[in-house]
DNA sequence: GTCTATACCGTGATAGAC
DNA sequence: GTCTATCACGGTATAGAC
């Protein structure tokens, strides 16, 4: 059933299968869309993937590892900058949401339909147990830790609601809604990724303080 | 084609609509999975609904008003009871968020999966931009105007990132994933509502001081 | 007016031939 | 790797029972 190597079509069908998941959830798609999408017959897709559920985890896992990759190296980097006192909470936030902000502007529009894709299934009471927490919670494990000495007065249950308060901005914001640019009249706009997380870093640091800062 | 009033069978098309929804979003569902989980005939949908469309706006519409308005009343009564100085950060956060929880904590299962209905909704960019404006952006510019006053030094821009903020961390509680669940080990339960929103609150209106006392 | 039984017809996932 | 056939399922319309 299909090696794993890279071809051409293959990738197509990733990318084509990654946007329209992105945007209507893994209902909402058929494989015959992805294929007219990538240009193939429809049956490639099941020639290299199997079952559309397999597909779906294919996409799902494909940017995965990167992520938590850039994630990790970002978080490691400021914590050795700081030294033994370690990374203030706003240091750590930032590690935790600009290597997003990076990928969602590079030229590859996949980052920007990845990343949607990752705000459907966190949302989703059916997918979310199922895919998230395999794929992120050693990761965010990490985080947590790094918070709590940045936080030492915090008790445990603080800090992981804040961090549900956090999961849920950027879920918001990875989503790409276009809500805010009604509500706002065109003053702000969900594809303003910078703008998105210079006002969330603040914003989630001040909460994480707030709450975190009372044994 | 029918009229508007309640028939048990009726009820129990929408509410078995309005859990199924929720959990699958609006493609996941059948009109059959539907019909069988109300114990009525397939074909009774459509005769008081019409297309599968008409029957999940009818979902999303019933509760809306509800809601809207309780929401308004907890706003104007805290606007009133804070006089002329008006409320608080903290106090129109409330206002917001506590009328959530009430209905949530009803012995009514129908409000819980609504408001689920409403995170899978917002989330989403194809419904999202074509559900939520009309149906409670009206009553989010009251409350953004009342913010507006509590801290007269914001610029427009940042407070609607950071209602973006508290949309996206209330839309994830709605959302029942049960991830932080996992995440903590079992110390916060996605079903603590009273946990959520005792934590939201102190954390979104610190955000929002942060963000918004500066010009 | 409310509801059921049934039929229609398109579409989808997938297996198997090539 | 590709094309085609299969077969189940889904949305919806219709006819008529209560």
């Amino acid at each position: 059933m299909a090696q794993k190597r890279a071809s051409p079509k293959r990738e197509r069908i990733l990318d084509v299968a990654e946007e329209l998941f992105a945007l209507h959830g893994f209902d909402g798609v058929t494989i015959r869309q992805i294929a007219a999408g990538a240009e193939v017959d429809v049956a490639l897709a099941s020639y290299h993937f199997g079952k559309k559920l397999e597909l779906f985890q294919a996409v799902f896992e494909r940017r995965a590892m990167l992520l938590n990759n850039s994630r990790r190296d970002a978080l490691h980097a400021c914590q050795k900058e700081a030294g033994k006192k370690g990374p203030t909470v706003e240091q750590i936030i930032e590690s935790f949401l600009r290597p997003l902000e990076l990928a969602q502007e590079t030229g590859d529009a996949g980052w920007r339909h990845y990343l949607a894709l990752v705000a459907y299934v966190n949302n989703s009471p059916y997918w979310g147990p199922r895919m998230m927490s395999s794929a992120f919670d050693p990761l965010v494990g990490e985080y947590i830790e790094a918070l709590r000495k940045a936080l030492p007065k915090a008790r445990d249950e603080s800090l992981y609601w804040c961090y549900h308060n956090l999961s849920g901005a950027l879920t918001l914001t990875l989503a790409q809604t276009g809500r805010i640019d009604r509500l706002s009249g065109g003053k702000c706009l969900s594809s303003d990724f910078q703008a998105a997380y210079d006002h969330m870093i603040p914003f989630v640091a001040a909460g994480f303080r707030e709450v975190c800062n009372t044994p």
